[in-house]
DNA sequence: TAGATTGTTAATCGATTAACAATC
DNA sequence: TAGATTGTTAATCGATTAACAATC
């Protein structure tokens, strides 16, 4: 199969999300028209991405919601069982851990790191805390395919080559660190920094004046 | 000045982060070439973005860091004070409340809102919780400029609306929810769910076969 | 049948990259 | 001066949108 676009992949997340609602409210189908509405798009473009996968349509009704479903869990692995590390049990960390949409997507966070010995050692939601030197010994003895780095960016990179030696495949990152990783090895960076400014460029950045604080 | 494409903001937040840690380092100028290879884009491309900004560089030396942060820190709005509203205490809005980027960036949580009875009426990291019904005396009291909203999706369209008719001017969108909202009010939706299934995508998307679990 | 929808090809638009001029 | 860099224009590439055919 042809490469997917990233703009297609991130339009699909969104459908993934809008076919599961539409599951749990019973609809059968789902119109191009109105994806587009809810997404801000063209609909064409939804029609565009839905070939793109091979998600074919019924003229007349739209997409089949359960076909939508089905196709995207598949493109998007959600079915298979992902065992995960979770480095940094900080306060976002402890967010993560007891996030609900990791089992609803497959993930399960099966051990954690941290470098503070008072963290070390405990429990967190049933998830035993290892120092981070453990590192090279736990994430092999639990087959760990993918890590969410919650650490301060100055030893981002450092965990993350020691992640990828080990044959970590995953790295969902929340640092602010821009990390180097060979190209098999798939990286999300989720900077919450780099959000958090984007929006306060949208809301006053161009043909501005910015008042200083003093 | 003419509209800054958004690719062109995406890679100006990055280039902020890095020159700052440049100015910290006490470097003095920052090259196109080395922004690129750490962005891992052309580095035509970085004159163009700097050029569009209007930051202009020195040959053979390259970009003045100071002059870069000056540039972005107007840009971004960040010595501006903002004023800022949580809304949602759950695991994820304690983790921001703690969030040491805001300070940094101007913002100020002075005010926090759940529907939680249990909550309500206590201290968060020194941040006073209030009921959600609230919302309409409380925000106008303290001239709240901007929401975070760390709710489950179900009622995000519902507060959405209420902090819109309040004035808010952005929105820091945490859960799910597709929000509409008018032109004029700043959206960023930083859904961890659609964060990790991009991750996944990455991982194990395209020509893979998916074991379901069973 | 008429109308509403999907599907596809062509046109447009915008972003990236290449080529090279300018200059310290 | 030669070399390293910025700056800019032109070429390419990819994504979006428009037009319209196909069909239930």
């Amino acid at each position: 199969m042809q490469k997917i676009p990233h703009s297609t992949v991130q339009r699909l997340v969104l459908c993934y999300s809008l076919a599961q609602k539409a599951l749990t409210r019973g609809d059968m189908y789902l119109r191009s028209q109105d994806i587009a509405a809810l997404l801000q798009v063209d609909e064409t473009q939804i029609r565009k991405d839905m070939a793109i996968v091979g998600i074919g349509g019924v003229q007349k009704r739209g997409y089949p919601v359960h076909r939508v479903v089905q196709r995207l869990e598949e493109l998007f692995a959600v079915r298979m069982e992902k065992l995960a590390a979770l480095i940094g049990v900080g306060n976002l960390g402890r967010a993560l851990l007891n996030y609900p949409g990791f089992a609803k997507y497959g993930v399960r966070i099966v051990c954690a790191f941290d470098r503070d010995p008072e963290k070390v050692g405990r429990e967190v939601n049933r998830v035993f805390v290892y120092p981070i030197e453990a590192l090279g010994e736990v994430i092999p003895r639990f087959g760990v395919q993918m890590a969410i780095l919650a650490i301060p960016p100055h030893s981002a990179q450092e965990v993350a080559d020691a992640l990828v030696a080990l044959g970590v495949r995953g790295i969902w990152n929340f640092s602010s660190a821009l990390l180097r990783v060979p190209r098999e090895v798939a990286v999300r960076n989720e900077c919450l920094e780099s959000g958090l400014l984007l929006l306060l460029h949208k809301m006053w950045g161009e043909n501005h004046v910015s008042f200083p604080k003093e």
